[in-house]
DNA sequence: ACCTGAACACCGTTCAAGT
DNA sequence: ACCTGAACACCGTTCAAGT
């Protein structure tokens, strides 16, 4: 795993191949797919391993918005130095999440009063639009009219958009002290 | 290209293959390749194909949000379609998305009384956030705790949580009547 | 101008054979 | 148990040769 995700800093996903990967290991073909069954595989492994490294800010960062905000800035700057892993991350998302990751950010969502639908429906979101911009990478900016531009900060003003509307749910809820949490009275 | 959709229709991207394009077509791999110089033009054309169905719903549809949901969720429809093209679309945006969508969704934006910075901000927070949805596809489910619901509704939610918060610029902006759009005073 | 068919340089994956 | 090296069935792409 990390061979492949040395391999992958350097030439992203596409040129890591099974041969390549062999040779950085200074084995032969055979010997990795002795230890690992295919190549998606591979990239599940190195997947996970690349979210272990995430970490969720603890309560001393800020409220609730804050610190999911931390670990998807987190999220995107890991997965954004390796070239091509979003796509795929994107499409296995269900085996690449750490479960740990995932059960303290919907607590810290919980927490802070969040209805469990709307944790899901926010938390989804996130995971997409995160991987949405991982991967989409930097051709949007044109797609946008947006030229000089750094996209980092761009991203974050994104996430705060989807984090504040994720607010209004809470305060509308909050207000009307009821089940339900849209803007529109309509059930 | 439309042999190119109905293969991809059938097979998803990842078994449109230049062979099997020139077997739909009835000719051999060499005509194929006249006519398209290689596979990333050959999808670059079907992406502009999907989009140009794609139009932005006129102003008895709603207000700007509901407009730009309206475009969003029609993206996300012909996309979802086609298994894979997501992925694709989501790096090659710039190519891919048609300079009339574009511009349209920037006049709603703008006449909605957006700043040009705001309007980007958006407008990539959406593209990134549908093609990520498209992207992932089914399998967020585990990774976000929702194990019966259909997707679709929660791609909407999503897409309100978006379109709120960037209303919540817009009204800040309008209260405070400056150019600047944050909920915070910093800056 | 447009097409054919074979070739080239890759892939992922498998598997008999070795130690 | 772990590894080698060759093979298989694919790819995308190119290109001489035909009409």
């Amino acid at each position: 795993v990390a061979a492949a995700r040395r391999i992958i800093l350097e030439v992203g996903v596409k040129g890591l191949t099974m041969r390549r990967l062999s040779d950085e290991l200074g084995v032969a073909l055979g010997a990795t797919y002795y230890h690992v069954a295919t190549r998606h595989d591979l990239l599940v492994l190195v997947g996970r391993s690349l979210f272990a490294e995430v970490e969720l800010p603890g309560a001393e960062a800020g409220d609730w918005a804050a610190r999911v905000k931390g670990a998807m800035v987190h999220v995107a700057a890991v997965v954004g130095q390796h070239d091509g892993i979003a796509a795929f991350l994107l499409a296995n998302l269900d085996e690449v999440v750490p479960k740990e990751l995932q059960q303290e950010m919907l607590d810290v969502l919980h927490e802070a009063g969040f209805d469990p639908h709307t944790t899901a429906v926010l938390m989804m979101a996130l995971l997409f639009y995160v991987s949405g911009v991982s991967a989409g990478g930097q051709d949007v900016r044109s797609a946008v009219m947006l030229h000089g531009e750094d996209l980092e900060p761009l991203f974050e003003e994104g996430l705060d958009l989807l984090l504040d509307g994720a607010r209004n749910r809470l305060n509308a809820g909050r207000r009307s002290g009821g089940r339900r949490s849209g803007w529109f009275s309509s059930d």
